[in-house]
RNA sequence: GCCGAGGUGGCGGAACCGGCAGACGCGACGGACUUAAAAUCCGUUGGGCUUCGGCCCUUGCGGGUUCAAAUCCCGCCCUCGGCACCA
């Protein structure tokens, strides 16, 4: 027994080493091609959690190969430091938000450290300090000027547990909180938005990107593209000035079958429309929707509900009068905010048709309807009848009929509407970066001259919630001068969302001391965009979108000259426990830090690679981690123990080339896993390369060329996954510092070609027999082998032979009667 | 309701393009070492029958295609994720 591993002795000091000498800081004078690897950072909660590790040991196993590989990578490292539960703990301890992100993130750099990941430390980013989010302040500057930044009042999704409003992206579920699961109401306010809805379209391509489908479906899904028209109704009301209420559809084959129109409640027409007599049932109508929450006017269950309003607008193509009605089931943010009821081809508009009793006219007739009633709505294809000219057109055709026909008389345009509205950035919070405008009564709305960046927060703010933003009692801080007069003027109080941090801290990567802008471009230009992308898929509409969209809005302005900032997107699956996703916020976090100290950094990254495929996650179970500690034990001892016996034959013939053999299968198998994320079967594949090499070293003498080779291929297979135990046997075994420098092994293919192949013989497609055979064997020599075999025979004998298939390489099938 | 992913031993999971189902590991059982235990090592381990040669069944359920299906097709059931009155 040479010496037993001890992980806890040998990872802090290859830690500290490669600290020492900067082996992982990446730079960009360098003639190998760039990689730039980029986990999602952490939000600065106090305590990494395995689902942390989860995500951030496999994707630094992969940067580690693409270093191995021969690339100049880039694996950095920050904080996601502004945010919610700071302040909330601030208030809750009495201690400022940046004091508990301070001692969060020293804690947090300490668990970071012991992953023993390639983090480049020295282009740390932290977004709540100064001197990062001086420059959000500026990208807000610069998307004000560019008009892509706007103050509006508007009913927004507000959370009475934050205290705060939150985009639409935020709201999840059946209209509860993103964040902490409290159902949002709707308050109208003034709030700043960014105009993410000029970009709509482009965010749908996609293009020149390697991403999950399925995250590419979930951002079209949230951008929701319709195409259809806008159709004008005629308005003639006595006292009405506007002579026209317009519908969004995409079915303007159906507009023959109008028999009603439906406003939102709060569409600006309905008070002028509403006649004397109706005006008090409107009135009580509106009153009951706006009481009701966002969870009860969302229900798809609940029934139809509305009021006849009085008035009437005129079908342009057939000269018809249809009723004006208001319903909660039609959306002022969506379309026009009006629709045309169509009850006989759309179920929404059947079901308030039939509750009210409106006719269902029939304009779209379903194969073999011979004009009874219809039990539903028909809202497929079909032939177009009561519809004047356009009788007997199939419908898809009729749509491009009546569009056409409609465009030419100037009563309907082509359209195309969206479900994404702009995002609104605004929060009513203390621990975010200022919005840099100040509000002048003479000047209006001035912007905060750069020169004058960063809006500080002030230190000595309360934080009590009170849903206004706790900076707008603090005097010294609203209180300043107008930029523009120099007179008296106040400063916005919100702060921003914390995706606008997020939206460019991989940019700040790639030069982060840098002072005289947001980024050095020659360096951003040398790095960007992102080669490989990881994160969890929750952030499919929320990060990655809005991410998307800025790169995109400050390409427009010139800043950066590409268009997508995330090339390749990898989402590692969700660790859950006692029932939910593991996080702080939830309280059913494992940490890692025992398992570290008790098996090591080493055990744990394998283990979590090793528990299933990455993109699956699943339930936190710690049963199977000794698996992985016996294993690396058992690696540690084949690399350095003696041999047991002095007195074995020598490696060779047979034996040596099927060391060599399986060697590269190995790097194969290991290379190809690699590459695509599976890190699971790679795990196997080594761990079965090494309890073969075990065998060998049971039954053959080592001392041989061969085995050395072998040994040293084994570890530098294992350097990604388990980096300090590949170092500790490197260094052990006589090589020079460091294996990290080192390339990782190629395979030859002819190398991994097999000699022999088990044959597998079935009668009738059940296995009978199976028998070792060249892989150069004939189809001859196969029929007549399998033919003779004595348990093949039992199964033939006396039956007629119908046919014999041979499947090269594989098995013979022999099909009998 | 719609879209997407999935359902394989006691457990986590493997199986390339239709070709040996259950790799690799955990757990369990038996054995070695030990005064004993832990650790370690060796063996067995999907289920049922067995004359110990084998035979039959088995990848959520029911059909189908095929010499051959976990894999392809049709119809269901269940779990997870997303969307959900978007006109």
């Amino acid at each position: 027994m040479a010496s037993k591993y001890n992980p806890q002795e040998i990872e802090k000091k290859w830690q500290l080493r490669w600290e020492a000498d900067h082996v992982y800081e990446a730079h960009e004078a360098s003639k190998r091609p760039k990689w730039y690897a980029l986990t999602m950072f952490p939000y600065t909660s106090g305590d990494l959690h395995i689902g942390h590790w989860y995500a951030m040991a496999p994707s630094d196993v992969h940067a580690r190969f693409k270093r191995m590989r021969g690339y100049n990578v880039l694996h950095p490292i920050g904080f996601d430091a502004f945010g919610l539960p700071a302040e909330n703990a601030a208030i809750k301890h009495g201690i400022h938000p940046h004091t508990w992100t301070m001692r969060n993130i020293e804690n947090m750099r300490r668990q970071l450290k012991s992953i023993g990941a390639m983090y480049d430390w020295s282009r740390e980013v932290i977004t709540c300090l100064p001197e990062y989010y001086k420059w959000t302040e500026w990208f807000f500057l610069k998307l004000y000027e560019a008009g892509l930044a706007y103050r509006a009042k508007a009913p927004a999704n507000w959370c009475p547990q934050c205290k705060t409003v939150l985009a639409n992206e935020q709201v999840v579920g059946e209209g509860v909180c993103e964040r902490c699961g409290t159902p949002v109401i709707r308050k109208d306010l003034e709030q700043w938005f960014f105009r993410i809805t000029k970009y709509a379209e482009e965010l749908l391509e996609f293009s020149g990107i390697e991403w999950p489908e399925r995250v590419k479906t979930m951002q079209r899904n949230w951008i929701g593209k319709s195409v259809g028209v806008e159709i004008s109704f005629g308005l003639d009301v006595k006292g009405v000035s506007e002579k026209e209420i317009k519908v969004f559809t995409t079915r303007p084959d159906t507009i023959f079958g109008v028999t009603f129109m439906v406003l939102a409640p709060e569409h600006p027409l309905v008070a002028k429309l509403t006649t004397s007599e109706h005006k008090d049932e409107v009135r009580d109508y509106i009153e009951w929707t706006r009481g009701q929450t966002e969870i009860e006017r969302l229900s798809t269950e609940k029934e139809k509900t509305g009021v006849f309003i009085g008035s009437h607008v005129i079908n342009k193509l057939n000269g018809e009068r249809v009723p004006i009605w208001i319903a909660d089931y039609v959306l002022l943010s969506y379309g026009t905010g009006a629709v045309m009821g169509v009850p006989a081809h759309d179920q929404r508009d059947f079901e308030f048709a039939q509750d009210f009793g409106l006719p269902i006219k029939v304009v779209i007739s379903p194969p073999g309807w011979g004009g009874e009633p219809l039990k539903e709505a028909y809202v497929e294809a079909g032939t177009m009848v009561n519809s004047g000219q356009f009788n007997g057109l199939p419908s898809e055709q009729g749509k491009e009929a009546v569009s056409d026909f409609m465009e030419e008389k100037g009563c309907g345009i082509r359209t195309i509407s969206y479900r994404l509205r702009d995002w609104l950035i605004s929060r009513q919070r203390y621990w975010g970066a200022p919005i840099p405008i100040v509000y002048c009564s003479k000047c209006g709305t001035v912007p905060v001259p750069e020169k004058d960046l960063p809006v500080l927060l002030p230190e000595d703010a309360e934080f009590k919630p009170t849903g206004e933003s706790p900076l707008k009692y603090c005097a010294s801080f609203v209180n300043t001068t107008c930029p523009k007069c120099g007179g008296h003027a106040q400063r916005e109080t919100d702060t921003m969302d914390t995706f606008m941090c997020s939206n460019w801290y991989y940019l700040r990567y790639t030069s982060p001391g840098y002072d005289k802008g947001p980024f050095d471009d020659k360096k951003l230009a040398y790095w960007m965009p992102v080669d490989q992308y990881t994160g969890g898929a929750e952030h499919a509409v929320m990060h990655l979108f809005y991410a998307r969209f800025f790169t995109k809005a400050i390409r427009d302005l010139g800043l950066v000259k590409f268009d997508e900032p995330f090339t390749r997107l990898f989402n590692q699956g969700t660790v859950v426990f006692a029932g939910a996703k593991m996080s702080k916020s939830r309280g059913n976090v494992v940490t890692p830090d025992e398992y570290v100290t008790k098996l090591g950094s080493d055990t744990v990254r394998a283990y979590l690679m090793f528990v299933g495929p990455w993109d699956q996650g699943g339930g936190w179970d710690d049963s199977g981690i000794s698996g992985i500690w016996r294993w690396l034990n058992r690696a540690w001892n084949l690399v350095l123990d003696e041999q047991k016996s002095e007195s074995l034959p020598p490696i060779e013939g047979a034996i040596e080339n099927e060391l060599r053999r399986r060697t590269h299968k190995t790097i194969k198998k290991v290379s190809e896993d690699l590459e695509k994320f599976r890190f699971n079967t790679m795990i196997a594949a080594l761990m079965e390369f090494t309890n073969y090499l075990a065998k060998v070293k049971e039954e053959r003498s080592i001392v041989h060329n061969a085995w050395k080779e072998t040994i040293d291929t084994l570890l530098l297979l294992l350097a990604p996954s388990v980096p300090h135990l590949a170092e500790e046997l490197w260094e052990r075994t006589g090589h020079s510092y460091s294996i990290h420098n080192q390339s990782f092994p190629s395979w030859d293919e002819k190398m991994v070609v097999e000699e022999q192949f088990t044959l597998v013989i079935q009668v009738n497609g059940k296995l009978r027999d199976r028998v070792d055979v060249p892989v150069s064997i004939a189809e001859t020599e196969v029929r007549e082998l399998a033919l003779s075999r004595e348990r093949v025979r039992v199964h033939i004998d006396g039956k007629q032979i119908k046919d014999i298939i041979y499947v090269p390489g594989r098995l013979v099938n022999i099909v009998v009667k």
